[in-house]
DNA sequence: GCTTCACTTGAACGATCGTTCAAGCGACCC
DNA sequence: GGGTCGCTTGAACGATCGTTCAAGTGAAGC
């Protein structure tokens, strides 16, 4: 649509936002500080996007809909088995923590817990974005051999929890091990979900 | 007025601060909402408080010290069995959602994914109410007959990683359902993990 | 050349934020 | 009665918030 030449403000408001509001919040980052970032004016922000909670969904938008290209297609890259792929994903995170030395881990849960009363397409969403997260775990969980028994669904929905509350826990420690400690725990799980039907 | 019973303004201001911290986060809340809901003025607070994050400081400060009552005790009132006082914390967790809607679970957690840059003060407090917690879990943990192999403190983390994922994704699809399977899991993982020794 | 229109510019707005402070109150000690 | 001091009162402050808008730019269609 557009040619090549134009500046794309929008696409640069919504990167700029996508990285504040994972490292300040939503609340702390002001439209001031998207504007500078972004060497914007505001009557082109509010050209594009009605108010600021537009620019967040938009940023949720970019999240849900670039989930393969921005987060699974890099953790999977050269990793074939699906149980494996589970842990890649999880070590992304890790990646993140550590890169960030323990600052930020999944920018989605961050969101999710802060915004406190959501409007309904802000909170309608995030919960697409988890969702897309836990099916797309789903997709592994259902080529790795698992035991007939096992409840996929339930098991990818609990990998999401233990990831977001590991990175939780290493945020507020400001320290890897608390990330580690619960994967590892899940690895346990997973190996002894697996081993129980061969038992 | 009840003129036998103390202002103490202080502890109004502190409870006060504690509820809607909870019920809208730190940063949404003002200091005119704690003044007006605690029926104080502004000079009270900054005569108790050099300023609003001391607030914050002193509420997670009552819930650092008070986790014995306000927590464990209504929570294991009535259950003796170790590991089922493990599943009756979560059980009360539940009930916070439930109460509020599934808007509402652990108010510890959502502050800390919504401080993203704490003052050393406030991160502090964060991670001594975490440990707090999963210390109390490892004396559950120590009294039931686990077997010996079982790494009691990773296990007690993990209880804590997955009740505050658990809380994020109800809280996010407004669903206890999501809650409930994760929990679930954990269940059935801390099941494994007895019967593993017993095989 | 003129019009149209998507987009940009940046000053300005009212609201609300956290915070300050001079003044006042009242219980207690001398 | 006078003085001290912990605490209260509430108006006021400057800063910053999200948002508005009138004016301007420049490429495309006629």
């Amino acid at each position: 649509m557009a040619p090549s030449t134009t500046p794309d403000t929008r696409r640069r408001i919504l990167l700029t936002a996508m990285e504040l509001f994972a490292a300040k919040g939503y609340g702390s980052t002001s439209v001031s500080d998207i504007l500078s970032r972004s060497q914007a004016n505001s009557g082109s922000l509010y050209h594009f996007f009605p108010g600021k909670q537009d620019v967040l969904i938009g940023v949720l938008e970019m999240y849900r809909d670039g989930i393969q290209e921005m987060l699974l297609d890099p953790a999977w890259r050269g990793v074939e088995d699906p149980v494996e792929r589970v842990f890649a994903l999880l070590a992304a995170y890790r990646g993140m923590l550590l890169e960030s030395e323990c600052l930020y881990g999944c920018p989605i849960g961050s969101l999710a817990l802060e915004i406190h009363e959501p409007d309904p397409p802000v909170r309608e969403l995030l919960a697409q974005n988890f969702t897309n997260w836990t099916t797309a775990i789903q997709g592994c969980l259902n080529e790795a051999g698992l035991p007939g028994g096992v409840d996929r669904k339930g098991l990818a929905e609990f990998i999401l929890t233990t990831m977001e509350g590991a990175v939780m826990q290493a945020r507020t420690h400001r320290e890897i091990g608390y990330f580690d400690r619960s994967i590892e725990q899940l690895r346990q799980h997973m190996a002894l979900l697996t081993q129980r039907a061969l038992a």
